[in-house]
Formats: structure tokens, sequence, C-alpha cells
DNA sequence: TTGAAAGCGCTAACAT
DNA sequence: ATGTTAGCGCTTTCAA
């Protein structure tokens, strides 16, 4: 890597000053065409590209949305790498040495994609549409302190998700650029908020197990995020009381264990006694379940119901499908990257709560009937 | 937001030099821990945070690898923003206007998460443990010719996808960081690149094809990456060559159109010859052949077998689910970031050039059994 | 229309 | 152990 080309060697070469390089390239029109040519001709032979950091530094700000996400536990070993030669030979057919197998089980689907990874997909076509970069970071293993600021630190606004920073951090943070917590209730913080109606879905869900499908004898099984958590199981009480039966005072929060590909799954107790339906606080909690009580031999949704919340994918993969409750991740992720733009454009806005709306998603896993197909009904 | 605080404020508070607080963060070893106390408290009280850009300036780094990925064509139109006020009141509960639905046809699972994005997750794993900040751009509307420098001048390595830059632009980048071109066959310029066995693969689905379910008659049917699209043609016709049967000359390459959410789709001519089976360039290209067969009211895989590439997430929730040629893409973005690293340690090392195994994932389209579920045999 | 020059905030010699 | 100082590459007045 040859030592980097600057606006001053481009300067040099076109036989201008760096004022004039800069100026062509954030103002051209205030270039004479003629110049305009030669420094583009000059940037392009020597290979120019500008450095965002001077840029950042000179003008103030980045251009880029960062996202604070979770630290995947999920440890993939690296495939081992197949030395490469340039591409297989052109005509002699290679021998096809191609593993071939029938899908077997396949923890994959659990892994990703995860609801945060959907709804940082909505900030990525945000972030696209207008004009940002998106920045993602976590927290690292190799530089745990560092990493916080450091990402805050290249960036015009953040988004991140619950449990991933400590609050004092956050709100240091948030005094220099806009910050959004994603699904975070709103709090007593100075943050702005997006979340979606975690109560109202959760009492929708445990409704539909109550008048559809008579079940009497209800659970709620807890999730990791203790505010959402608690949103969620507010929905619940709010069901059963409704329909007026026996309101548990706290939801069940079983131990949690890591299974072989790092992910962290619960537990249920070997002598839990079954109820008639399971209400989880997410979809990865009820395909926990769903595992747990497949694996003794309980039968799904006939003996007990089980529901999720999120909607991830895998809900939909796995069979019984799950019954849930639908985020609209990607409108979640397009809200934040508004509330940020909104914020970095007008610094003295107050930060700003939007609360989206979950609708239930009814698949098998409740009680209702399969359908043939996904797409088709044929 | 509060003007920035900075080096000079804290080390003002602190009563030291600009050179200590900097030390203080970098070095923390070299500065005498009461100093450091002192630093720490300062900065904490000032809510300092560092400037990635100021930082990047001067030491020449970034420490965020990047990855130029597709402009989605997908436009999901946001979510009218429910007017959100502070949250769900405690006690009363609210009344539940929650959309309860039946799962029906959903086009979500088409859209993400695509190839690209798995590869992506693999590369934002990969930073995480590496401590680098992935930063991710693409194709925009709104600077279309900026971004591309822009994203390059902000990161120590950069990913592309295919198609995504020019050549000339991509080779211009090449000569300030290195760049690895993904899923796209080794060819002559100076890039690193990271590809899978794409010949390999289709020859070995296609013999599955040939072998297992006894089709004679069998098509290629194109996708939209010229050079992957021919290695797996390449790998077709090996198969076919080795059954000795007929060996076409070339792919049918089938026209395009938009589909009601921006996906653009393939379309087949109405008077259509059906072949007995149809081996696709892509999982995407073949999802949308399973469409146009359904609505054909073709029986798949009965009368035609049909065949993807790639291993999305969509092809296992389709029925007949998608037998396909399995990518290892986490791997796939890992490596990429191997890359990455080795050359910006070492900038003169030579542009490297991985290939990674693919495998055989066999499931319905093929006229293989389905299995009673994913997880369980149960 | 273009040039000169003063920063932007931080790092890393080099001094002390 | 800490301070001084010279950049890093770019943007942006202000002059010419």
């Amino acid at each position: 890597m040859a030592k980097a080309v600057t606006v001053y060697d481009v300067a040099k070469r076109a036989g201008v000053s760096i004022a004039t390089v800069s100026m062509t390239f954030r103002r051209p029109e205030r270039v004479k065409a003629s110049t305009r040519e030669i420094v583009h001709a000059a940037a392009r032979a020597l290979r120019y590209v500008p450095s965002a950091s001077a840029r950042g530094l000179a003008d103030g700000r980045t251009g880029a949305l960062g996202l604070f996400s979770y630290d995947y536990l999920v440890r993939v070993e690296a495939a081992a790498p197949a030395g490469g030669g340039p591409g297989a030979g052109v005509d002699p057919a290679p021998p096809s040495t191609v593993a071939v197998e029938r899908e077997g089980p396949d923890e994959r689907c659990r892994e990703f994609p995860l609801y945060v990874d959907e709804i940082q997909h909505g900030m990525e076509l945000a972030c696209l549409e207008h004009g940002y970069a998106l920045m993602i970071g976590g927290p690292s293993h190799v530089s745990p302190s560092t990493t916080i600021a450091d990402i805050a630190g290249r960036v015009d606004g953040l988004a991140v998700f619950p449990q991933t920073l400590p609050t004092e951090a956050l709100e240091r943070i948030a005094g220099r650029i806009p910050v959004v917590a994603v699904s975070e209730p709103p709090c007593d913080d100075r943050l702005s908020h997006v979340t979606v109606d975690n109560r109202g879905g959760t009492r929708a869900i445990t409704e539909h197990l109550i008048h559809e499908h008579g079940r009497r004898n209800l659970i709620f099984v807890g999730g990791l995020n203790p505010a959402e958590q608690r949103a969620r199981f507010s929905g619940f009480q709010d069901a059963l009381r409704a329909a007026r039966l026996r309101v548990p005072r706290k939801p069940l929060v079983p131990p949690t264990r890591v299974t072989g590909t790092g992910r962290s799954a619960i537990e249920l107790p070997a002598g839990f006694p079954l109820p008639e339906a399971i209400v989880c606080a997410t979809d990865d909690v009820a395909l926990d379940v769903l595992d747990i009580l497949a694996d003794r031999g309980v039968d799904v949704p006939g003996r007990v119901a089980v529901t999720g919340f999120d909607g991830i994918a895998a809900g939909r993969i796995v069979r019984p499908a799950l019954t849930t409750v639908r985020q609209p991740m990607i409108e979640m992720g397009q809200a934040v990257v508004d509330i940020l733009r909104g914020r970095i454009e007008d610094p003295d806005r107050p930060p700003e709560v939007r609360e989206l709306p979950v609708r239930v998603v009814l698949r098998e896993s409740c009680g209702c009937r399969p359908r043939a197909g996904i797409w088709r009904a044929g």
C-alpha cells in the first residue's frame, strides 16, 4: 500500500491550490469547468481517495450512523481455509468432491437472523436511502473499555440495544450526539426510544389462547430484557384478569445454560408441571421451550400450546411453526434512523419516543391448523 | 447538543497537558495512577467522548472495516409512525387494538436475509472478535458519486460485492487500502477474492438430479452475477457431459420484472416447454421458478424438479422446501475479515484468493422426501 | 474564480 | 512521569 495520496498531491499535480481541489469535490459548480477537469484528471491519475477522517475532523460530522449491538455469543469456528489457487481450470472438469446431505437438524436459523438483525437491516435500508453509512459495533473482547466511546466517536448519531451499555455511558454519549434506545420501553433517561406495544401484543396473543383454544391454565415464561419482559408480562396479566382467570404475580424466569454452539438456552425443571399453554416473552425462549417439550415427548399444541414474541425467521421454520407477536422490525430500524436524522439536523430537538404497533401471527404452535404452504394454498 | 468536549477541555480541568490525557486513554500504564484517576474524573465530569475522526487522522488508521453492499431494491414504506406518548399507563389495562391474523403469503423472507446478509453477518462476527467496527455502505441515490470514495475513505480495508462498483473505482481504492471482492471468481484484477466452488457444487447437485431422480432432460436457468453464473453453468455442463446427456451451449437467461414489493423477479415465457429438472443459478431464481410453476399448476418435484444455489433462509420456508447448494456464508465473511486484517498489518502482502467448499443440501424440490420436522425426527 | 492560512481534535516524538 | 509541539488531510473563511 503506497503512501496515501492527499489533496496536496492532487493540487500539486493539477497546478492549483488545495482549496481548489477541495472545492472541486465539495462544490463543483463553484469551480471553473476547465479547472474541474484538470483536478479530476489529476485525482484519477493519482488514485486519490479522500480521507473521511480528515473530512470529519474538519467539518465536524462523519456522515455515519452507529449501531451498538450485542456481542453475539456465537463462536462459529473459522472454516478450514481451503488454500486457493487461481480458480478452477477451464476445461478439464475437476472431480466433484462436494458433500451431499439431507438436511438434518440445524441450529443455524436459531442464530441468524435474530430480531436485532432485522432491526439492523431496517437501519441499513434507511441509511442507504439517506446517504448515511452504518457503523456496526458491539462490546468487544479485544478492547472492552475503548470500544464504547470508540464507536460513539465516529458517528453522528447512535442506536443501542438494551443491556449493551451502562446507562452512565449512554448519557455521556447522549451529551454529544443523539442516542436512541431500541426495544427499551421509555424510561427516565434523556434518550430517544423506539419500542412496540409489548403489553397489548402479549395481551392479544394470550386472549387468543384463552378464547380460541380454550386454554385456562396458562403460564408466562420470561426473557432477558427486564423492561420489555415486564411490559409483556403485564399484558399477559391483563388478559387473564379480563378473562377472570387466576393472575400470577410473577413470570417464570427459568435458568439458562450454554448449548454446544455457544447459544444460551433456557431450561425447564424436570418435574415441571405442564400448563395448557406457555406464553413466552420471546421467540427465542419459545423455541427453546418447543425443543424441551419435544425432548420430553409432549404434544404441542395438543397437550400444551406455546407462543412467542418477536417474529424471527426461525419461528416459521420449526415444526410446529410458532405462533407469535410480530414486531415491525424493519420499520423500527427506519424509525431509529428517522429520529436520529431529525436530531442531527436540529440538535436542540428533545428526545423522541416512538411506539410501533405489533400484530399477532397465527401459525401452528397455538393450535391453529397449518396451511398447505407458506406462499400458495396449492 | 452542546459543543463537543475535547482533550483540551479535559486537560484544563484535570490540570494536565493534552498529551497526558491522550496517554491516559491510549497507554494507561505509562501514566501515574493518581494522574490517571484525575484525568478520568475530569473526562467523566465533562462527558468527554474522543473523536474518532481526529484519532484516525492522527494515527492513520480508522479501526473500521468496510462493506460495500447492494442497494437493496426493496423500498419498504415507513410505518405510519404511531405518535408515541410516554408508554402505556401502569394499571388500567389499555384496550387491546392489536391485529390478529393467520399467516398468509409473505414475501418478507424473500428479501431478508439474502446471501449477502449472511456474509455480512460473518463479517460482523469477525469484526467484533478482532476489535474492528464494520462500516456498511452501498450505492446511494443521494450522493451516487460521493459515496464510493466516501466509504473507502473511512475504513482500513474494504469488501465489495460483485457489480456494486466499477473495476476502475475498485483498483483506485485498492491502491490505498486492501480490497477483497466477495463472490467474484478470481480474475485478473489486483484484488483479493473470496469465492466458493461454484462449478463443483453445481455439478454435484446436477448429478444428484440425474442419478438419484433419473432426470435426463435438464435445463439451467441463469442468475445475475455473470462470472459466478458462468462457473455454475460449467458445473452443470460437466455433469451432463459425464452422464453422456446432451450438453447445452448456453444457459437460459430469462427476462426480469419488478414485483409489487420492488423485488426483481424472473419470468418464464408462457409457452415454455417443461424439462424434467430446472437447475437454477441461485436460490433467488429458483424461488421465482417455484412461484411461476405453482401459478401454472405444475407439480414440483413430481413433474419437474427444481434446485437452487446459495442456501438462503427462504429456501427452507417455502413448500416444497428448496434443494440447493449451500455456501458457507458465515465463514466467507470471516475469511474476508481475515484477509483484510492480514493485509492491513502487512501492506506488502500480495492479494489473496480463497475458495471455500460448498455442500449440497437435499430437501424437497428435487424429489427427496420431506422430513417430519426440521429439528426433530419426531 | 482561486489562493493563503487557520483551524478541526488527537497522537507521538522529543524534551524536560 | 509529564509537557511541548509538529503534524495528520481536509474544509472554510477571507483576500486577492
